[in-house]
DNA sequence: TTAAATGATACCATATTGGTATCATTTGTC
DNA sequence: GACAAATGATACCAATATGGTATCATTTAA
């Protein structure tokens, strides 16, 4: 039950990176090195952060990715939904058709108010925050 | 990335009901009707609540579940607990190597906070809360 | 003795996640 | 134009977790 996947951990990771390097061209050669990802893996990321609209790509002899956006722009709520969906905890209503409790049911508030809370706070939390404390 | 897997949500299901006819034995096949899960797996459910204390089985003709504590002293998070491990929703540390950046990461900060919050509330919630609010 | 119950356990099905491989396309450079 | 270095697209495989079924053994009341 972990909120965030490998992917995104990757993800964040290889943003952050970039994000350190602004202005530059980053080959995913390049990010390997500082990532011990494979090289493989690490291009699928990649590719799926420009689809999302992260990153922008440049292909051809010398191309790579630069960040779309301001680190200070990118939340970390939007790169978990990009791989893994809608932040959705709260699932819990007896399979699918819904339940006749669910007004009233004290768990579903619980639930609810337990995603509302990981929301908020992975929406307030940005690259450029990440980036900020390391320092190395 | 749902808090509560089904399991869960049925042995949930299954302690309330039993709660609201405590003294009373409940076998399997009484608690199929009521919830309509099938009778093989609402039995695998129920036995493990078994052997993780929540319930005391009696075998034979006759036999079946009871709770083994008061509905206000099983709380949500233990019931969470015994079906999907203890909850750990910040896992984030490039794979299982320790990340150098542990002690400074505002990412890994948060999600303690998320999880942190998360334990709090369903640790707070009791069969007995449950049972309260369905009239039925 | 029999039927009704749980205990234990092994097994299968499905979905999700993690990861690799391959071919096609673009583009700078010689 | 040839070539190499890069990404795009896509298909595929492996591992794990979850959801669910089946079967045989054991206990117990009547
Ligand atoms: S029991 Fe139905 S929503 Fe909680
Ligand atoms: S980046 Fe290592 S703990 Fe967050």
């Amino acid at each position: 039950m972990k909120l965030i996947t490998r992917n995104t951990d990757y993800a964040i990771r290889a943003l952050c990176y970039i994000a350190k390097n602004e202005k530059k061209v980053l080959s995913v050669k390049g990010l390997v090195k500082e990532s011990k990802i494979t090289k493989p893996f690490l291009r699928k990321i990649l590719q799926h952060l420009n689809k999302k609209g992260f990153l922008k790509s440049t292909r051809g002899k010398g191309g790579g990715f630069v960040l779309m956006r301001k680190p200070g722009l990118i939340r970390v709520r939007e790169v978990i939904e990009a791989f893994q969906g809608k932040i959705q905890l709260s699932e819990h209503v007896f399979i699918k058709r819904l339940c006749p409790h669910i007004k009233v049911c004290k768990l579903k508030k619980a639930l609810d108010g337990i995603e509302k809370n990981a929301i908020r706070v992975l929406n307030s939390i940005t690259i450029k925050d990440l980036i900020k404390n390391l320092a190395r």
